[in-house]
DNA sequence: ATTTTGCGCAACCAAATAGTTGCGTATATA
DNA sequence: TATATACGCAACTATTTGGTTGCGCAAAAT
């Protein structure tokens, strides 16, 4: 038995986004869900690889899979992908205060030179 | 002589942000700017480990260094940053296209029904 | 002038990544 | 029923990552 893997490995939208493939198929997915050998005939990567990323994706909840037969729909869940913006949110919420900062700092120097 | 490591390394803002560390350094950047004695003091790393975090985010151009003497201070380059709005800005457009062809579908679902 | 501090860099290491080839298996098709 | 297709998975590889320790050097403090 091997270690539960997602103890061990890093799995969050960031990691999942990292790599070009990954954003890649996740744009293709964004209009529609779809096989790995469509995918895989959309770049030039081997379905093998597309396999291995699509695992990746699941592991990161930003995929889910749909068996159909003997084909396997991924469909994207993008409410995973919202936790990108709330990041940006936190991000640019430091930035105001940050120029709020220094929006004091110029009032004092006003208030000073009077 | 080494290979140009621009050429062989992914250096995006992706992969910028893909480390919980770094995405902790930019957190702290966007507030001011910092020495790496001053970030390592923040969170239980080294100041080597968190010098090395420097180093790839300036060769994602997330971060600018000034130097002060001794002392090296590191800026934001809030720039870098939008390209993750970009990139989403993208991806929403995408996953609006969807939905339209969504509506469409039952635009025509509603005429045939007519 | 000597010591302390701030920093980058090289060397090393374990682990993770991204890809490949070669299976096995279940579902479709002939 | 025999064959083709869709897919995941294991094993293997080269490269990258993230961390460590141990320098060396220049600037500041003593």
């Amino acid at each position: 038995m091997v270690a539960n893997k997602s103890k061990s490995v890093r799995r969050d939208i960031f990691q999942a986004i990292a790599d070009p493939t990954r954003r890649a198929i996740i744009f293709l997915l964004a209009v529609g869900a779809m096989t790995p050998n469509a995918m895989a005939e959309h770049f030039n990567s081997s379905r093998q690889a597309v396999s291995k990323h699509l695992k990746v994706l699941v592991e990161c909840e930003v995929v889910n899979q749909e068996q159909q037969g003997r084909e396997i729909h991924y469909h994207l869940n993008s409410d995973k992908m919202k936790e990108i913006e709330k990041w940006l949110e936190q991000f640019k919420q430091l930035m105001e205060s940050r120029f709020n900062q220094l929006d004091s700092v110029l009032d004092k120097l006003k208030n000073e030179s009077k």
